[in-house]
DNA sequence: GGCGGATATCGTCAAACTGACGACAACCCA
DNA sequence: TGGGTTGTCGTCAGTTTGACGATATCCGCC
């Protein structure tokens, strides 16, 4: 049952011991982004049984050989026609980040099945194609998904949200959702999508523009819209885009009936 | 090769696709502790190859039919003695919690395995008992491991103590490492050992007692001592341990020379 | 019993930060 | 040119922090 994995040992006394089990194992993407201010989340219908015809998060099997962010890039890429960067974990746009681990037990009607969930937050894009295993990937506004998603990716994808909402608190992680230049104005309606909640324009701009190492002027300005334009900014270069820059951080509205979040 | 989970299968059209990869699949576990003012690591002496006789996390491979929460649970108890209570990853003494899955490539010399890393905050006992796979199970100090880990338990060591010095922030989790009746003295002390710095007592205290929802006082005096005794609290009845109820968050001090953590 | 040492708890105060909101600047369109 | 819209800067009261003084209540010891 390990003829792979002893072929590339030396020694039998160090072989995976027989008892062990060995799961197969899919890794899951909660594909985030901000659309016409609210936040949205890349969903596929799915073409083969198990759930097919209901949608789910795109995902799939890892290959032999393959890392996770490998095979998560891969399936997403396969399923949605979306290509992450490579520098996706760095800063700037895009982030590709782990979630978490699902399973093996009581998750998919195969058998037990290991799931590694990422979490990707993009900037907004075209409506990317599908393929593979998918039938249609399209961007659903977070909470108004029309059924249940397959598995169990309801869990999944409450899970990545909440990561979302946290990590944008304290980390410049909301610029992942952004062009690599952008205004403070975007930058607000990302924390406003992303939370949901209203974030006043003058106190944010104070914040924003007054917290060192998070923001860096261009001298450019944005134009466009009506009114005044707005000059534009970009990441300060070298940040961790996990770092904990907001210091101290910029806490959500404590909406009074809601309880408080936990990770 | 996936016998078993089509065994399980009804329909063909809905089994495992044979191209798929199957990874024998560990968890680890980095068991805190606060012994003598200062955080201690749980490791293991290895008898069995590979890094036979170099220290390691407690951990082992998941058995079939087995939960990931079940096989750490069980791999600590096999390898050190340690017994986790069923209620640990509610509120109270004792959390455990999953850390994030490493692998599968190029980390153990056996070939393709994939680990999923568990966190414990434990309260302080006595010396646990070898068994299993470990020669010897001891405490040791974080950051003065005297030796290399086994496979990236370095790394992944250094992942569970930063969670770990991140989430009391905001949290109730560090009365994990508490009794179920402690003083705020010996919360601070918590405090302390995890971030590896001095709080203030007086700030301390008016934060901690005069945070609602967190902790609540039993009304009897914990004694022994020097000094005036100090009011025993228990956390809030139905805290959920990851919950923000510290808001705003109780920050580590900013060491000037230290990078900024990063999760 | 009294005293010094140690720890717990309560207060005080200036600095920083937040949240609410006024005011003005700079653009678009009609 | 004027009104609408959005960006940026200021003001101000209330909250929170960090630093630290002061007092309370225990211990051990002489």
């Amino acid at each position: 049952m390990y003829g792979r994995v002893m072929a590339r040992t030396a020694h039998a006394s160090s072989a995976v011991p027989e008892t062990a089990g060995s799961f197969p194992v899919t890794v899951d993407v909660v594909a985030l982004t901000v659309r016409a201010g609210a936040l949205h989340v890349l969903v596929v219908d799915r073409l083969l049984e198990p759930f097919r015809g209901q949608s789910a998060l795109p995902g799939g099997f890892v290959l032999p050989g393959e890392t996770l962010e490998q095979a998560a890039g891969r399936e997403l890429e396969e399923e949605t026609g979306l290509t992450v960067p490579a520098r996706a974990t760095g800063a700037g746009p895009w982030h590709l980040e782990q979630l978490r681990t699902y399973g093996p037990l009581g998750r998919d009607p195969r058998g037990p099945v290991l799931s590694v969930a990422y979490l990707l937050l993009a900037p907004a894009f075209g409506l990317p194609a599908a393929g593979g295993d998918a039938a249609e990937a399209r961007w659903v506004p977070v909470g108004e998904e029309d059924e249940r998603l397959a598995f169990d990716h309801g869990q999944i994808l409450a899970d990545g949200v909440e990561r979302a909402r946290a990590k944008i608190e304290y980390s410049p992680l909301a610029a992942a959702f952004c062009p690599p230049e952008f205004t403070v104005a975007e930058l607000r309606g990302v924390y406003e999508a992303v939370w949901g909640t209203q974030v006043d324009a003058r106190n944010f701009h104070r914040k924003a523009t007054g917290t060192p190492g998070f923001l860096e002027p261009t001298g450019r300005l944005g134009g466009g819209g009506p009114g005044r334009p707005a000059e534009l900014y970009r990441l300060a270069p070298g940040v961790d885009p996990t770092a904990a820059v907001l210091h101290p951080p910029l806490l959500r509205p404590v909406s009074p009936g809601r309880a408080a979040p936990s990770a």
